[in-house]
DNA sequence: AGATACGATGCAAGCGCTTACATCGCTTTA
DNA sequence: TAAAGCGATGTAAGCGCTTGCATCGTATCT
């Protein structure tokens, strides 16, 4: 029975202690306008009963809750994690406090857990990427609630928003495999529809093949859910093909990594007879065999900003402009050249 | 400037569809209380307001939230990461939001965030482990919170709790090294002083040992953080004194492919120069190379009972006992037999 | 047709907290 | 010494929602 379950509230500690609720109100809120011996009184008090004051009617009565929401696709690698960690951490550096929520990559779950959020009274959102519902945008837009993108950027759209431009990353990395005289090349991407990443790391791959005057339409594609398993697959299916590609650049590491496994099970060597690429830089890129060539991403910083960008928004009001992070080619051993072998044309 | 955001209320609503706010309040939550024209008259008003019920006053109401709340010593790696996903995803099939929060791995850390998360009206805990401070305990025992421990079980202490003997799975696997013929066993573990789970696996495997008639006090052992940088420099550290251990046995996954990493820069190889052990199963373990025997953790399985097994301490208040999952040990290739040459004694 | 019952809806009392404003008593100032 | 000022504390009005109880209108029964 929750019904029986009853806490001290701040009229019991009032009581306790002598003094108005007001008085204890403010003891814990504005310690320095209360006078030192009233104030131990309460506090005695206080720690006597067990208070700890109701979150919901402090919200109700206060308007804020110096609580940060953030809605992510996954917790289940590190590519948010380690972000996020680095968020929470500078988020409890000011006073915030962090609620998690994930939506296993299933955009549809998104709405409902932004809303759940809200209605808990998040100061403000954390979001992963632009792609959304504009139904949902327009709810976020009439709520007035601070939102920053993160994981993302494109200077067309003029939201808040911390991150980096996935087409031109992907388009450098594919400049570099296109350098080592790479001409056939797969790609096992993440599922683009609702992911914009992941579409944005396509389109770079196209723009870059375009320069070069290849065409995406001749590569082999495959989109899968990310994963180590499906990298795995992705790459057997890719390999088993006539024309096989020299080089497979993946849509995150943990595809590289399932793609690297793909490769020695069917006895191919890495780079030798295939490169692989992955994105994002995670720990797994240098642990496996061998580490990767990736795209760096600054996490951890990613993380520190885009706390302190969402706070300055909460408290500030003022919209900062969209920020680019940048990112860096890791170059591994994961690529290499393009062995004349498996040059088919011609 | 937050006053200027003004959210429609219930008022607001019940004003637009000309009922009153108990006939709104109906409608979102006993639907079927209300005429089905009233119902629809009001739904639309709802829409047409982006009306969000305001989740403190609602709480203040009626005493449920239907969120669980959770907190993790750490959200970097993927140890707690899949469990919890699976906790996630049981929670929501059961209409409850899940709040996840991290501590670090620093335990005094903990205590605000439990608070954080019942004041915020959590309707249950999943804590993980049982090491706390007793202070702690006696408030969550106050407030009649209901706590569900994970990741650990210890048949002697009768909380409600899911997981698997740490000890046990530990003094397992030691077992098996033994068998290997290893006589000198070096030991990565994490940091034991607040953390249970890393105690326990410790303390498995001087039981073995002492079963075969060794003694702890003679293994080398290096206590550091988690992390995959902090077991590279163990291993190295371990592998550079005179008496070489034959094999290390890591306290979790991440800290073995770190020791894997940091052999390879010896020049060591793994199994024959030295064996490797982890613990979880994590997917890193068979990633690495050569991919990692260590202790296989159910973790999804472990998420979806807890979620079942706190909901119905939620719902009922009955208190299950505590169910050991139980763990298998994962044989792979980073564990081999002592090589003579090593055996360093007599 | 009048009495009865019942389902749909409205009314209004809180839930526990914060805070603007009022009050009180003391120190400062002329 | 009386007026003015100021800091500490108390008073009480909500914040937005749920829900027990009252009310009302219609269907049902005799």
């Amino acid at each position: 029975m929750r019904s029986s379950r009853s806490f001290p509230t701040l009229e019991d500690v009032a009581k306790a202690a002598g003094v108005s609720t007001a008085t204890v109100s403010r003891c814990l809120n504005t310690p320095d306008r209360v006078i030192k011996p009233t104030r131990e009184k309460v506090m005695k008090a206080v720690d006597a009963l067990g208070y700890t004051p109701n979150f919901g009617a402090r919200v109700m009565a206060a308007k804020r809750t110096f609580t940060i929401g953030a809605i992510i696709p996954t917790m289940e690698n590190a590519i948010f994690a380690r972000g996020l960690q680095a968020f929470q951490e500078e988020l409890h550096r000011h006073g915030y406090t962090l609620l998690v929520s994930s939506t296993a990559y299933r955009p549809e779950l998104e709405e409902e857990q932004i809303r759940a959020l809200v209605a808990r009274g998040a100061d403000g959102l954390l979001l992963i990427g632009y792609d959304r519902d504009p139904a949902l945008n327009a709810y976020l837009h009439q709520r007035a609630i601070p939102t920053l993108i993160a994981w993302a950027f494109k200077p067309e759209i003029p939201k808040p928003a911390i991150g980096f431009d996935n087409r031109a990353a992907m388009a450098r990395l594919t400049r570099e495999v296109l350098a080592q005289g790479h001409r056939r090349i797969g790609v096992i991407s993440g599922i683009a529809k609702g992911n914009d990443r992941a579409a944005e790391r396509l389109a770079g791959f196209a723009e870059a093949l375009g320069a070069t005057g290849l065409d995406l339409r001749d590569m082999p594609v495959i989109e899968t859910p990310y994963g180590f398993e499906n990298g795995e697959n992705a790459m057997i299916r890719l390999m088993q093909t006539d024309a096989r590609p020299t080089a497979v650049m993946c849509g995150n590491d943990v595809l590289a990594a399932g793609a690297l496994r793909g490769a020695r099970a069917l006895g191919l060597a890495v780079p030798q007879d295939v490169s692989v690429t992955g994105f994002d830089d995670i720990e797994l890129a240098r642990i496996v065999t061998p580490p990767l060539t990736t795209v760096h991403v600054p996490h951890r910083e990613m993380g520190t900003k885009a706390a302190i960008a969402l706070i300055a928004l909460v408290e500030g009001g003022d919209s900062l402009p969209p920020t680019d992070l940048g990112v860096s080619i890791k170059r591994r051993e994961s690529l290499g050249p393009a062995t004349p072998r498996d040059e088919q044309a011609g």
